[in-house]
RNA sequence: CGCGGGGUGGAGCAGCCCGGUAGCUCGCGAGGCUCAUAACCUCGAGGUCGCAGGUUCAAAUCCUGCCCCCGCAACCA
């Protein structure tokens, strides 16, 4: 049976515009949530921003805002992208919301406290006067601080640390065997190898908080005036404040996005959840927040969906080289449809692995693949079939062109081998590009030629559905021109000819245009 | 001896877990077709599978050592 899905991303830290790497990580999470959806489960899908923070609060000094300000500004941006690319969630979380998101911070902060989880200790780091700020070995230089060539100074402050070392060995059963029953998947395999390795060198309590004189963006500590919460509590709990998971809200957490998916408990406890995360900030997600949880008396997710990184030309982008790749020029490029990108960026990069964007690869493969193979595939289908009165005929038994497709790319998908589920998308494309050159319709007459192309047309519908997560928009013009409704899931659509009702296909159009 | 990933024809990658003719995409060369978006189809050239040992009848694939590249290295989201 299926179970529902609750699915996340990161939420992203919004004191800069967003860059290609935000852009993976909700495209990859975008694919899952729809191909959730077309399997027949029920989904929420939630995505955010992270917006408190020494970070924000010193770019907007340097601004001359507010904090509050700058993340008003530079939220939209983030959102306003996502709705370009058609990510389909259905809720975006603030952390700034003090309504939606506050009172379910404070109160799991309250549940650590009451379990004796949270201690204050001194907290020893090299702090820089110049900076105002901790600074770690890799802002210094011979022992002085890049920015203001000066030695910093030893200085200790009392924050509240969260106790992580005592849960080195439950951490370790949890991602093995189970703790107290439960179990947390990571996906790829190997990044659980690493953060076995991880808790093997020894885990150290976290800093949960910061006072106030050095940070004061943020959500302050209950029952202390003096501090203010650090990034964890805070940043992690936006996947459950967005259910109003505790009830603080009497359940009435707006849900904005898509007005028929409920808020609520359910989403979590009867759901199956999967964060889906950077590797950058793994450890977190794999080790602070199930001992958050669990010691709130909360249930663990079942997975991390973990991905790489992406590099610019083979770079790694950087500000100083000035190669950061900025989304909405490659949105631009296509002429303002988002499934050239979508489409590369399932293709190219392989889920968990690094990956690397090129603008020389992503016209190349729009140009072969997009272009060339599928939308050709479709014209020609259309046009030979529209010359003949556009009249579909029985479309018999399927012509070895499906075979086990539907299987492998099921099997594929489940386990979030999603590159491995376009390629057979891509792979039939082809199989239809032999055959029709096999069979040459166009030199046929009467109902073998439109027995040819009806069979052809059916392909076209299969590999409409299969792309249906990846370029949804493109697979929704190419049902419309075949004449068919886009379906909600993929129930008894998957068999070869299951359309029973569909005697014609619609008008042809350019799927791709040729860029510029 | 910090941790992890990678090194396969010009470029980008798959194959490695479960050893047995080295595969895909792009590019290149030749041919075919003409329904279609100068698109499509077929064939071909091109590789000591990072290096050195070992196991084996047989290794890109298993084992050992080494070299090179890339991330991460603790609160820096």
């Amino acid at each position: 049976m299926p179970s529902p899905q609750y699915i996340t991303t990161a939420i992203d830290y919004p004191n800069a515009a967003p860059h290609m790497g935000h852009v993976l990580e909700k495209v990859l999470a975008d694919v899952c949530a729809r191909w959730f959806r077309l399997r027949g489960d029920k989904v929420r899908f939630q995505i955010g921003t992270d917006e408190h923070g020494v970070k924000v609060q010193r770019t907007a000094e340097v601004e001359g805002v507010t904090p509050k300000e700058l993340v008003d500004r530079i939220v939209p941006l983030y959102k306003d992208l996502y709705k370009r690319l058609d990510i389909s969630y259905d809720k975006f979380v603030r952390t700034t919301d003090q309504k939606e998101h506050w009172p379910t911070v404070i109160e799991l902060w309250k549940k650590l406290d009451a379990a004796g989880k949270l201690e204050k200790q001194s907290y020893t780091g090299l702090y820089c006067s110049g900076c105002e700020r901790f600074v770690t070995k890799k802002d210094l230089e011979d022992g002085k601080c890049v920015n203001h060539k000066k030695a910093p100074e030893e200085v200790s402050e009392e924050n509240y640390f969260f106790l992580l070392s005592q849960d080195n060995e439950n951490l370790k059963k949890l991602l093995t065997k189970k703790w107290d029953g439960e179990e947390y998947r990571i996906v790829p395999s190997f990044r659980e190898k690493e953060t076995l390795s991880l808790i093997d060198q020894g885990l150290d309590d976290v800093s949960f908080s910061r006072p106030k004189s050095s940070l004061s963006w943020g959500i302050p500590v209950p029952d202390d005036d003096e501090q203010t919460m650090y990034v964890w509590c805070d940043a992690l709990t936006n996947y459950i404040s967005g259910l109003d998971y505790f009830g603080l809200n009497n359940g009435e957490v707006a849900c904005h996005e898509r007005p028929r998916i409920g808020g609520g408990v359910e989403w979590w406890d009867d759901a199956e959840v999967t964060h889906v995360i950077g590797k950058d900030i793994a450890r977190f997600h794999a080790l602070i927040w199930p001992a958050m949880l669990k010691h709130a008396g909360v249930r663990i997710p079942n997975r991390l969906l973990i991905h790489g990184f992406l590099t610019s030309e083979g770079e790694k982008m950087s500000k100083s080289v000035g190669n950061v790749v900025v989304p909405d020029k490659v949105l631009e490029k296509f002429g303002g449809n988002c499934d050239p990108l979508r489409f590369y960026l399932s293709h190219e990069v392989p889920v968990g692995r690094d990956g690397d964007f090129s603008w020389d690869r992503i016209v190349k493969l729009y140009d072969s693949k997009l272009r060339n193979d599928l939308g050709n595939l479709l014209n020609r289908v259309l046009v030979l079939l529209n010359k003949e009165g556009g009249k579909l005929s029985d479309f018999g038994k399927d012509p070895k062109l499906l075979g086990k497709t539907w299987d492998e790319y099921k099997e594929a998908l489940n386990n979030f081998r999603l590159e491995e589920g376009i390629g057979l998308a891509l792979e039939l494309t082809t199989a239809c590009n032999q055959l029709i050159d096999i069979k040459k319709p166009w030199a046929l007459e009467g109902e073998e030629k439109v027995q040819i192309l009806s069979q052809l047309a059916e392909a076209l519908r299969h590999i409409s559905l299969l792309l249906l997560p990846f370029i949804p928009r493109t697979s929704e013009r190419m049902l419309k021109q075949l004449g068919l409704k886009v379906p909600q899931t993929l129930e008894g659509k998957t068999e070869w000819g299951a359309e029973k009702g569909w005697k014609k296909v619609g008008e042809s159009e350019i799927l791709f245009e040729p860029i510029i």
